[in-house]
DNA sequence: CAGAATCCGATGTGATACTG
DNA sequence: CAGTATCACATCGGATTCTG
């Protein structure tokens, strides 16, 4: 009990796990993770369009290194979200799409997105003030 | 234009901006960040309770240390997110509160978090036989 | 109580070079 | 084309200690 703020487990009290658990033990956090990822978020948008090369995908994405963008697959790959499909040919050729489950990830991650454009002014503005000594 | 993979603009080419674009230049993908923050996600689903002291965030933050957590809601505070309140008393105490704006974000990560909940099966899956060699 | 400061290992990220 | 490997460096994040 506090003698202050005493609060109450609700919906909100969300399994956002503990410490240790990272990876297997909390999915939650991994995929909060995964999204706030710098490049991940700009790969997922780019795949909603639709499937796309690697090399498609480094142009689109300004800024991306190849590096950081097979880093990024390979881990939306893993966890599901990302489809890999090799074309063994000459010069080779991979392909890269959203599974049926990452599909259903687009439109939370559009609505994070879009809750940033809504408010970027406001956001920009705190910053300032902050930034201003408060 | 490509030969395999035509792609045109569209609403889901949202501004996720450029390579040094990190903090004022890209709103979006800063609240990306902060979401995808080790420890914001967890802060910002807490004072959707309502508001909290920080020795309380502390202590309902399984695992957090204080140096994460002063400075996880002192960015949420740059943003405008979370509000702070000093009151100048012996000892001192703290207030943390989400301010309207930080309300109007709960929602959409809470959808992240459900969404996360929900696949969370699914998620564990893919990893499983990702990692199984796939 | 609420933090600031410091030390330090772990991890993230970019640039570059090399390969099937 | 689609990576992998390596080096270098920056930032993250935890533990600890100190203070108003």
């Amino acid at each position: 009990m506090e003698d202050s703020t005493p609060r109450e487990p609700s919906i909100t009290d969300v399994p956002l796990c503990g410490p240790q658990a990272d990876d297997a033990e909390c999915p939650v956090r991994s995929i909060l993770e995964r999204v706030g990822d710098k490049w991940a978020a700009s790969v997922i948008v780019n795949l909603a369009q639709g499937p796309a090369r690697f090399s498609t995908l480094k142009r689109q994405i300004d800024g991306i290194s190849q590096r950081m963008l097979t880093a990024t697959l390979r881990k939306l790959e893993r966890d599901g979200v990302v489809d890999r499909t090799v074309y063994p040919s000459i010069p080779p050729r991979v392909d890269y799409a959203l599974t049926p489950l990452g599909q259903t990830l687009v439109p939370t991650i559009q609505a994070l997105v879009q809750w940033a454009l809504s408010n970027q002014a406001e956001i920009k503005a705190a910053r300032a003030e902050y930034d201003a000594k408060e």
